[in-house]
DNA sequence: CGCGTTTGACCCGCGC
DNA sequence: GCGCGGGTCAAACGCG
């Protein structure tokens, strides 16, 4: 069953590199997350009711490339994932509860609040690789018998959480699923999403020592919205990067992520599009009215944020 | 042949 | 304790 593809959930596969242009504005549908808890304010906010110039945004790739870096774009939102403010929970509680995965875990991130770049993200960089030490490492074929059906008996350290990498999310218009940004992902798992006609995909960074992983699911609400959840951060350059494509022109801050390179990275990324509904979904998520008031900007919140963010787009609610 | 996808089973956490 | 749902594993398979 959650085998079967479904027609609108295209094998895009690795390649994809068609990605025509994806339209990171979100449009005047109602990109909801398909999320059982459905947060109304977080569907409001992206819904983006007044809709958006059609001539102002750029593609995916573009923006992807550009961003290189989920590495460094997730490093910056992991510091404000951390944060533990989840955008009005509401009485959803769930709250999008993909885009709101705060996966440090419910309530022990208190620290951390937005101050470095290094603590937290390295820090869970290395639960990662203590995670994958456990599973990873087993020798491809468990050398007895070959049963399927024993075979998955991995002795996880019991009374251990299974720790979360940081995540950030965000929604994307988009036919294809598998949006190319850079990296090469390996799809190791797919799965039906409950109230959900379209399967969830679980891809892999394959880069042997990145553990990055990212979630592809497509809106039931809106099947035109694509939401793309990237946990962990990216150990190594963009293979994209090494080839010299235009993702190249933004690898000095992402093979030096320091807290300023991400800084000025993001802000190069947000200033290039200063009219675009650009949607960043994210456990702390916070919607930004940027130039006009028919822009939304939804962006992790907190921390980096701060500095990502140019004071003039910078707006409380 | 190497790499990536497909797919069913298994593991784990969580809510009831 | 049980069931559900999300997440992961890995053999089988497909493709270039």
């Amino acid at each position: 069953m959650s085998g079967n593809k479904d027609p609108s959930h295209q094998d895009y596969s690795h390649g994809n590199h068609g990605m025509g242009a994806i339209r990171f504005p979100f449009s005047n549908s109602p990109s909801i997350y398909s999320q059982p808890p459905c947060n109304p304010e977080i569907d409001q906010a992206i819904g983006n009711p007044h809709g958006f110039d059609p001539t102002s945004y750029m593609s995916f790739t573009e923006c992807l490339q550009a961003s290189t870096g989920y590495g460094a774009l997730s490093k910056a939102f992991d510091l404000s994932c951390s944060s533990s403010e989840v955008l009005a929970p509401g009485d959803g509680g769930g709250t999008a509860n993909e885009l709101v995965e705060s996966s440090t875990g419910h309530g022990g991130n208190s620290a951390t609040p937005n101050s470095s770049v290094s603590s937290s993200s390295t820090e869970a960089v290395g639960e990662e690789d203590s995670e994958r030490s456990k599973k990873g490492q087993q020798p491809k074929g468990c050398d007895d018998g070959m049963e399927r059906s024993k075979k998955v008996t991995k002795p996880r350290k019991k009374g251990e959480k299974r720790q979360r990498e940081p995540r950030f999310a965000f929604m994307t218009k988009s036919e294809i699923d598998n949006l190319e940004d850079g990296y090469r992902w390996r799809k190791y798992g797919q799965k039906a999403v409950k109230n959900s006609p379209y399967p969830r995909s679980y891809y892999r960074c394959t880069s042997q020592k990145c553990s990055v992983k990212k979630r592809v699911e497509r809106s039931f609400q809106d099947p035109t919205t694509v939401i793309t959840t990237y946990e962990g951060v990216h150990t190594h350059p963009s293979p994209a990067t090494l080839r010299g494509s235009a993702a190249s022109m933004l690898a000095p801050s992402i093979l030096t992520p320091t807290p300023s390179s991400v800084t000025n990275f993001h802000q190069d990324l947000f200033m290039q599009m200063p009219s675009t509904n650009f949607h960043l979904g994210d456990a702390s998520s916070v919607y930004l009215q940027s130039l006009s008031h028919n822009q939304r900007l939804q962006l992790p919140d907190y921390g980096l944020l701060q500095d990502v963010i140019p004071p003039f787009i910078r707006k409380q609610p």
